[in-house]
DNA sequence: TGCAATTGGTAACAGATGTTACTATTGCCG
DNA sequence: CGGCAATAGTAACATCTGTTACCAATTGCA
């Protein structure tokens, strides 16, 4: 919506210049994409901090240790839906977790194909450390926010993840 | 997973594990960093295909276009400042753009280290012709929510950027 | 049953990105 | 002045990431 200001009385629209030539403004620090990426990826680095500098997990790594960590044994496959990452992330991050004994994987009789993922106890141990302190990072960001402002952006993200899903 | 439900008939405290022992629980689809570094990549994702699809730039020379194109003549330092980018982004950004004739560079004679940028007149060309694509889509986004709801995460946005940036 | 399509997974390459170190220029302070 | 520290920028290397293609196992259906 064009900045367009409904004017009192009259209908007499602004045709100072024709509106299919005026070049509307994009200001980057007010555009939402922009904003958004710059937070992300902020907060991302921020959390990083965590796992990554002191317990070197890349973010995929940790995201399935993450996963695996609240859900227990699963299938290489859902890992993906849940932590969303593509086939060829689980696979590296898997391969990584794997290679530092925080996972193992076990085939299923059922379907070779598909391999069940479950953390070993060291991938556990490490669960536990790194959890308590991603909690208490996120409880230090939110608490930037009122009680009010937490549950609205809880609804806004959620609208806008539906929104550019069905881009 | 591990929910307590409060239990009918008396306030009789669940004492089944200390607090200080009880490892709390982190819900990945649940947890703000994760959230938002999906949502974020979503949407970066939709507007990439605008500037990148179509037009074929890397999410840096897009953020140099669109700051060049907002405010005119820079100092390539200040780009950086301006769009978040750190310097070897900005040397890349702008290596992709003059590449393409979209930006030019004259050196000034009071600092020659420093150069001043600008776009070209194919640069603002293109610049013309994202920007009303890029700020539509934003709108279709930004359609999803409320009035106060757009209000809402502009100033939550700037809480959380302000928070994370003071760690 | 048997073959085509689908699915889970990985290898291999290409391209993007982060990091370190280097050059060139300027500012600062003795 | 002289030279050390700071700044702008880039090169070069290592790493990470995305993409394509491929294999193996399974499913579905003619």
């Amino acid at each position: 919506m064009s900045r367009r200001y409904a004017r009192a009385g009259g209908g007499i629209a602004d045709h100072s210049q024709p509106a299919s030539r005026r070049l509307e403004v994009l200001e980057l620090q007010r555009f939402l994409p922009y904003r958004l990426a710059v937070l992300a990826d902020a907060v991302s680095k921020d959390i990083a901090g965590i796992y990554a500098e002191r317990f070197d997990l890349t973010r995929q790594a940790w995201r399935i240790l993450a996963v695996l960590g609240e859900r227990g044994k699963m299938a290489a496959r859902d890992l993906g839906r849940v932590a969303t990452l593509d086939k060829m992330q689980i696979s590296r991050g898997l391969a990584h977790l794997e290679a530092r004994a925080l996972v193992s994987r076990e085939e299923l009789a059922t379907d070779r194909r598909n391999r069940s993922v479950v953390l070993t106890r060291k991938g556990r141990e490490l669960y536990e450390k790194i959890v308590p302190l991603a909690l208490t990072r996120e409880r230090e960001l939110l608490a930037a926010l009122t009680a009010n402002e937490v549950e609205a952006l809880d609804r806004i993200v959620a609208k806008l993840m539906r929104a550019v899903r069905q881009a």
